[in-house]
RNA sequence: GCGGCUGUAGCUCAGUUGGUUAGAGUGCUGGAUUGUGAUUCCAGAUGUCGUGGGUUCAAGUCCCAUCAGCCGCCCCA
């Protein structure tokens, strides 16, 4: 019966509220850190994402949005948000003198798949990026700030899983082993392993196939091959993230499955996400400033999925904290012209106050209020009007009282409250 | 891209081996005298049976196609 476009979605209600209080965490949180946010544009040229994003992942492969629009030109709908920021980066300059630069960003994202449970076509990522850096301090901060930010939302038991993947120069090295380890026992590994032994070795790591994983017992792993530096880099991170009481855990099978990054790369996992247990990810992605024509940059940046962070939050915590305003309910042709300019008043005070405009009987006014979630009713009528007074009507008790105008300002002050 | 399941009222669903006018609960609308909801009582309305074909005297029910949703694979957020 749905006949909006396949995989997406219209966010509202008790969905939307989680979506707006992570919203408002993440400009908190990530502003406090020195991050300033960039919205970059949802369609880029198609380019952007082939030279980033990799050829050979299956984003590219299969899963963009992708047309030629009126000038003919190829472009493509975001499938995530490091490539526009990183050509954002080169086409403004910013990158030149080699001072630290941090973003943040938070939008929706396309990818043309099959959808699922916490999958969709359309969906919302939160990002961070930071560039010029190349430190494994950097890379703490910035998950210090993915973890405060997450803990604070209420998710305490979180498992971030790490892992190096090397540079291109070490690779090699490290490819001759695996190589010669896998040779060896080719026969156990799938058809798509064997494709990928030519492609991109590293990836037959995360293969799914159980029987790959277990031939992959005692394999090399990426780190006891990488050079002298990114050990010590890998080395110097875990340091920190202990000082700094991260719970990680080595996974020397992790590799994400875009092709730009090198060093550290991590996922977070959530076991309240049906098989999409992926929540975020992240890494250092050192080459691609470079790769799309910028001067040579360090970077370091992860992405979250806030469609299922919210999912999540829903899971652990239920539905989103809601204060409904306060409906003022007048009665009477003389009562429904007062009560516009008083909740006018009100409304320069910074209460929240809906108002009751149809001027039906106060049994219809009351039902629709009831229906629509509204805790409090301001009755204004004839009599009150003299008083100078409201009926207040507390809908979930059924109690009734009555307010001054002064009292009601002062109960009703200083709640913030969204849809 | 591949596989499994599902589609009947706003919502959750029932509907026999094909058989006459398609049902329940909930919700909705109106009423139980004036300015009091949610609870109670009474009355009422509700449907392209996802869509399009086919088989049949007869299709919600069987067949095919198609669309959509859920779940899984691949991959990712």
């Amino acid at each position: 019966m749905s006949s909006s476009v396949k995989g997406m979605r219209d966010l509202l209600g008790d969905e939307l509220r989680w979506f707006q209080r992570i919203e408002e965490a993440v400009h908190r949180v990530f502003g406090a850190h020195g991050y300033r946010e960039i919205r970059t544009p949802i369609l880029e040229y198609t380019e952007v994402f082939k030279r980033s994003v990799g050829d050979s992942s299956d984003i590219v492969n299969k899963e963009m949005y992708e047309f030629l629009d009126k000038g003919n030109r190829s472009v493509t709908m975001r499938p995530e948000n490091t490539a526009g920021v990183v050509r954002a980066m080169v086409d403004h300059k910013l990158l030149v003198n080699n001072d630290p630069q941090l973003f943040y960003y938070m939008g929706p994202m396309f990818r043309y798949e099959r959808m699922q449970a916490g999958r969709y076509r359309q969906f919302w990522q939160i990002g961070a990026e930071s560039f010029g850096v190349a430190s494994p301090e950097s890379e703490a901060e910035s998950l210090v700030m993915l973890f405060d930010f997450l803990q604070g939302l209420g998710l305490k038991s979180l498992s971030l899983s790490l892992n190096s993947v090397g540079t291109p120069e070490s690779r090699p090295a490290f490819n001759a082993a695996f190589r010669a380890f896998f040779d060896a026992r080719a026969n156990h590994f799938c058809e798509d392993c064997h494709r990928r032994i030519e492609t991109n070795p590293m990836r037959i790591l995360d293969c799914k196939n159980p029987g790959c994983q277990a031939a992959l017992e005692g394999h090399p792993t990426i780190v006891e091959f990488l050079d002298e530096a990114s050990k010590a880099h890998h080395t110097r991170l875990k340091e920190l993230l202990t000082a700094l009481d991260i719970p990680f855990t080595e996974n020397p099978r992790l590799v994400r499955g875009l092709d730009y990054y090198t060093r550290t790369a991590f996922e977070v996992l959530s076991s309240d996400l049906g098989a999409q247990s992926a929540l975020l990810g992240g890494g250092r992605y050192d080459g691609l400033v470079k790769m799309l024509g910028g001067p040579d940059t360090a970077a370091f940046g992860w992405a979250i999925g806030l469609d299922r962070l919210a999912m999540v939050l829903k899971q652990l915590q239920g539905d989103a904290p809601f204060d409904p305003p306060a409906l003022l309910i007048p009665l009477g042709e003389k009562a429904s012209a007062e009560a516009i300019r008083l909740a006018r008043e009100w409304w320069g005070k910074g209460l929240s106050i809906q108002l009751e405009t149809r001027g039906c009987p106060l049994k219809k006014a009351l039902q629709s209020a009831n229906r629509t979630g509204v805790k409090l009713a301001l009755i204004l009528g004839e009599g009150e009007l003299e008083k100078g007074t409201v009926a207040v009507k507390h809908l979930d008790t059924g109690e009734q009282e009555e307010w001054s105008l002064e009292e009601t300002a002062l109960n009703l002050g200083g709640k913030g409250t969204r849809s």
